[in-house]
DNA sequence: ATTTAATGTAAGCAGTGTAAACATTAATGT
DNA sequence: ACATTAATGTTTACACTGCTTACATTAAAT
């Protein structure tokens, strides 16, 4: 009955660390508060996270690891259909793991470059967005297909910024506090069809 | 000669605040670190700050108020040149101030209806670039502005939020690690040019 | 002029990141 | 098999943080 050396701690660090921060935000995620919902000492994961922003970069990159599992499990024939479920995965991804979403996207990992593990998630995301982008796109021109990715890609994030900004600036107009605001709700009435509209327009 | 009470502190306070946030990013803003650049006891900034979000809402509301400035300094008679103008000096805000911008769209304020004068700045900048659509666009029908709105907000906001992080995401694709980003270049190099490209397909 | 409210300071608690010294166990080389 | 070493966990400690409470000083109001 050995109870000094834990196994796999590492494993069960992250994975309690990225429930912490989906459920609390990642300002709420200490190494002391996730020691301490380990059940180990508090400086225990020091040997596992050199740092606290090497943990935030893990867990970014667990989240991007579950980003692109979520975008790619579409495998419709259809390059179209298959760009829509990727798109409404996107956000369906930022509005329900906003908490995380926000590590991703944040400044709390300033440089990807630091941390390969994240990189790579990151990387590998964005390269089956161009996939898919590349097999819609009539013009298979590299340069242009990564122009159209950066448009999606802007498009999608700050749509998922402001769809949960919007509840403050645009809904609750000063002027008229009680005027329904329809794109919001086209959107999330219909999703795929504000989508379908918005990658014709590319 | 009476030292004690400070006579504007708040306004100091502030200026300072937004100073540091804007050089060195809202995390290292802290009310010690702020008492202490202002030259004032440790916990004096309570006296006009109940807590740190209050403080972190001040400045962002200056932020916004700022952005709103900027965006709204061209008087063009051309609705098209005005919106094109408004939307460089947004992205022009967003990367040159990123560290408030980061404050303004990020969650260190999560409900910016708790903070009047937030909500206000906020407000007032995305009532101009109603304003603003509103004048270019050809259907006047509210509905179809805000949506527009928000298109044009979402792309540029998640623009700028890409820009910052495309250093990392695909620039430095692993697979082709000196391929050079043709978007990002056209951007750089013509931000006019691709923003007219943009609101001609809205 | 005295009271009162506003605004400053001092001291202190609990929580944080992180480093250093120490303890225990797993891995490894002979 | 056994000793050495590396890995991993603990304890202690320091400097910093947000914030509360009690106290000091001064401006404003009566």
């Amino acid at each position: 009955m050995s109870s000094y050396h834990h196994g796999n701690l590492k494993k069960e660090l992250l994975s309690c660390a990225y429930k912490m921060c989906d459920r609390d935000g990642y300002t709420k995620l200490s190494i002391r508060s996730l020691a301490k919902e380990s059940n180990v000492s508090q400086t225990a994961p020091y040997r596992h996270f050199k740092t606290k922003e090497d943990l935030y970069a893990e867990v970014a990159a667990e989240g991007f690891n579950r980003l692109y599992k979520a975008m790619s499990k579409s495998k419709y024939k259809s390059p179209k259909k298959n760009l829509i479920s990727a798109g409404r995965e996107y956000i369906s991804f930022g509005l329900k793991n906003s908490n995380t979403y926000d590590l991703m996207f944040g400044t709390a990992v300033p440089d990807f470059t630091k941390y390969p593990n994240l990189f790579i998630s990151a990387n590998k995301t964005y390269i089956h967005l161009r996939t898919e982008v590349t097999a819609y796109s009539k013009d298979k021109d590299l340069s242009s297909i990564e122009e159209k990715c950066i448009d999606i890609w802007a498009k999608i994030h700050g749509l998922v910024g402001l769809l949960r900004k919007l509840q403050v600036v645009p809904r609750q107009l000063l002027e008229m506090p009680d005027t329904p605001i329809r794109p919001i709700n086209a959107i999330n009435n219909d999703l795929d069809a504000y989508l379908e509209k918005f990658i014709k327009n590319m």
